[in-house]
DNA sequence: AAGGTGACTGGCG
DNA sequence: TCGCCAGCCACCT
């Protein structure tokens, strides 16, 4: 059996957060911070992501680092952008003035 | 309860 | 721009 351990407060609010992101945009993990009003939570917030066990519906995948590059690096992850239009330049990279939401 | 870990960041060379 | 490094934060031993 899969032991799904609850999620904490914390990231609770960050599932909340991520959940409002509409699809199409992306935001940084530290934009996700500030927008919890914890700016400096932004390692924090990559390991409630982390931790999001399937079956909880969140868009994850439109979460990126500060240089607009997937972090986790998972091919996934990329592919499913795409699928939303987000476009990668030659180096990787997400244009945040096309694709920032709220914050960048 | 102190120490380790990680899907992070900003600053600096 | 790029890499390295020291803060920072929540969470798990």
């Amino acid at each position: 059996m899969q032991k799904r351990k609850r999620p904490s407060i914390f990231a609770e609010r960050v599932y909340d957060v991520v959940r409002c992101v509409p699809r199409g945009r992306v935001v940084s993990y530290g934009g996700v911070a500030a927008l919890l009003g914890q700016p400096r939570a932004a390692r924090a917030v990559g390991g409630a992501l982390g931790a999001l066990d399937d079956g909880v519906r969140v868009p994850w995948w439109r979460v990126v680092n500060r240089n607009g590059e997937i972090s986790h690096r998972s091919r996934l992850q990329r592919l499913l952008l795409q699928r939303e239009d987000v476009r990668f330049d030659a180096r990787g990279r997400i244009d945040w003035r096309r694709f920032g939401w709220m914050v960048s």
